[in-house]
DNA sequence: GATGAATGAGGCTTCATTCAT
DNA sequence: CATGAATGAAGCCTCATTCAT
């Protein structure tokens, strides 16, 4: 027998498709965090993956298409990784809380991941639109409990997501100590209508050791980032 | 005396600089408005100033540099108006919230405003920054008070600043009620430690209307931009 | 075999970078010839050799760039076609008189080569150079068998430099007469010290007729210039 | 009486006219020297002389009228030397070398003639072509006394053009030996047909201390370089 | 008459995107 | 299929010249 099957051949094809789509995406997050978002872009993008101008165009249309996929992809493992942890707590409160500092917590463990924050601010395609799409069910319960003040979602959502937002901003260059960002979240609390010693315990409350997978685009790209620091930065300027 | 005075010639030619100057900062400001801050283009600034490529260069070498030519006159008309409201306010928890309803007011009712802090984001440059400079000593007096939690200062100045960017920005497209404005400062006295009901009575203590001076950049080109809206946006994208 | 081999995409590719790079550099010798060097610009060469703006960077950074790679290539040619004429002569004298006079014919031969002295004049990169280069060994040689006037080489360079540089300016717009090159050149032989008849009889001395490979730079620009003058100088101030 | 009469009027703003004309002259030059022809021209005219754009084209109606206007006094200034000094000569043999001579040695005393000399090359309009137009008389009585060889006068004339432009050349940056100027001009007068010894006798005559009257272009632009070259060069680049 | 602000054509350079090989 | 040469629109900046005051 000669030939593979249609169907083998149909999958090899895609796990090729599917490792260099990766290799585009983490180049990118490399050369985002080698230079400020401005400053030439697809020239670097296709230098530090090594591949043809051609190539590039084949994964992604533009590049604003390349910046969307980082997003979804960062959110997709940020979100896992909050889930993983919040879901088992009865707790609303505690939920939101841990969620929060888990964000937070990522941006200090991954500059790439604070870098790319700052890069793409308060973006609806951005990762920071996470905190819209995530938070409101545990707030509602949360207000419904009578642990959050019954104010309308905006309200809580705007402070926390423009707190964190700074808070993240906070983490470059040199990320702050762990008691900043707990006393960033005890400040929230404290907003949603938390009594000021409750706040502070619940904020205290440490979450479990982030562990994004191995294969993670975060966890792939600081490895790369920190075995190849030439290569990358060769032409960045 | 058929000849001018040279003193009457300089100080005409000082004028007309002056209103040149004018004239291509309130331009900016449109543009910056209208378009993001990175996207601007001289193109765009010296079309809607009516004035050529060349003039633009005798005035700023880049955008960037009238961007902080108008950070810098927006901060100063701004602080102008909060300094005359809140200087004879004896208690530092008022001067806070009135300070921050005068900002968040600005933008309620200078779209132009709030336009070029979402262009600006939370630069060192923007105007943004008017509140690092402006809430230190008024957050330590309340804290010296005991009025507000003893926690370093930028725990409190990021929550602040964080919380009125996104709410400066809710502004936009259409601006938002009073009472959602009332309900974000009492969400951030909250958070500096004020109990709930307290936070809620000052920030219900509404400012006195905005008073902007007729020459100020805000009203003059807010002006512009009622009047000719077409000029001004033909080539804004 | 239904793949070309990837030897073979390289050779090609590599086979069409050099076509390119040799039309571009026949286009800025025919812009070169047909303005000064100082005011040739990208347009013009752009125009001329009917590419892209963006294709021109991808081989030259600037014009200057492309100059020095245009005297290069003379130079070599020109050397090549000296060489194989005096090579064999035993006479110092009669290969330094012959070399002028190959130099001389090349521009009475090619106004091209003659617009390009006139535009580079007497600069170290510009093709005038190569008397500096190729004289002294001739000259020593001369001075040491006492034919040649034992003076500082500069004296006699510099002589034999500016001279030439006329002579070849004479043969624009329209060439001189052989017996005008033979009598400069005697000029030269009496300043290097030739009493006025030995000057005369050796000047008289002709060179083989010119003969430059099909494929050298000027014999290719010089056809083009023949054939489309329309496009060439369409633009041409 | 209380006017001028408007004779006296005339005369004063004449002399005005002409003082400006040579301010703006002067400092064209000075420019000339601090940097090369390319770049800048007229900002930095008017900066060194201090005057406004109006002004200049007051008195220049463009900046080629400039450069001619300088080419124009520099060739009077050394004619009217040259020939103060060669008028009462018998010989045209030494009428010629002394005019070289002295054409030579006032680039050797002042770089700026020099510098002016190298920027404007072999061009109808500069200085370089007052060769063609003082030695042919010289030239021909010469050769009609059977000093000089019976060529036709342009063979003679490209070779001391070309020569002398290169020993002009070579005076910048810094001045060679009177030796190697008298070196140059017997091989001038060899080459137009002059026995060596001879050659050598009469390029060894001295031409008399050049002597230009204090109010020259030259002079004055030298002085001034000498002066404030500080101001000179600020702009400078 | 002098001034210098305003002009705008003319050059330069970059980079996202296309497409023949 | 991958490639990378070619493209050209979009920015940027300079400077000779004009002209209202």
């Amino acid at each position: 027998m000669l030939s593979h099957s249609p169907d083998h051949r149909t999958r090899t094809a895609e796990r090729r498709r599917d490792a260099m789509r990766r290799r585009l995406v983490e180049s990118a997050m490399l050369v985002f965090a080698a230079k400020g978002t401005e400053t030439v872009v697809i020239d670097d993008v296709i230098m530090v993956a090594g591949v043809s101008r051609g190539t590039f165009y084949k994964y992604f249309p533009s590049t604003l298409d390349l910046m969307v996929a980082i997003s979804q992809e960062l959110a997709n493992e940020l979100m896992a990784q909050v889930e993983r942890v919040v879901a088992p707590i009865p707790d609303p409160v505690e939920r939101v809380a841990l969620g929060l500092r888990l964000f937070i917590e990522t941006a200090r463990a991954f500059p790439l991941f604070a870098g790319f924050i700052r890069a793409t601010g308060v973006q609806a395609t951005g990762p920071a639109a996470l905190i819209y799409n995530y938070l409101p069910d545990h707030l509602n319960e949360g207000i419904a409990k009578g642990r959050f003040l019954d104010l309308p979602l905006e309200i809580h959502l705007d402070l926390i997501t423009g707190t964190v937002l700074l808070c993240v901003l906070r983490q470059l260059p040199v990320p702050t100590e762990t008691a900043h960002v707990r006393q960033v979240v005890a400040s929230m609390l404290r907003a949603l209508g938390l009594p000021a010693p409750e706040a502070r315990a619940i904020a205290d409350l440490d979450p479990p050791p982030l562990h994004l997978p191995e294969d993670s685009l975060l966890v792939r790209t600081q490895r790369r980032l920190e075995a190849g620091s030439d290569d990358t930065c060769r032409r960045a300027r």
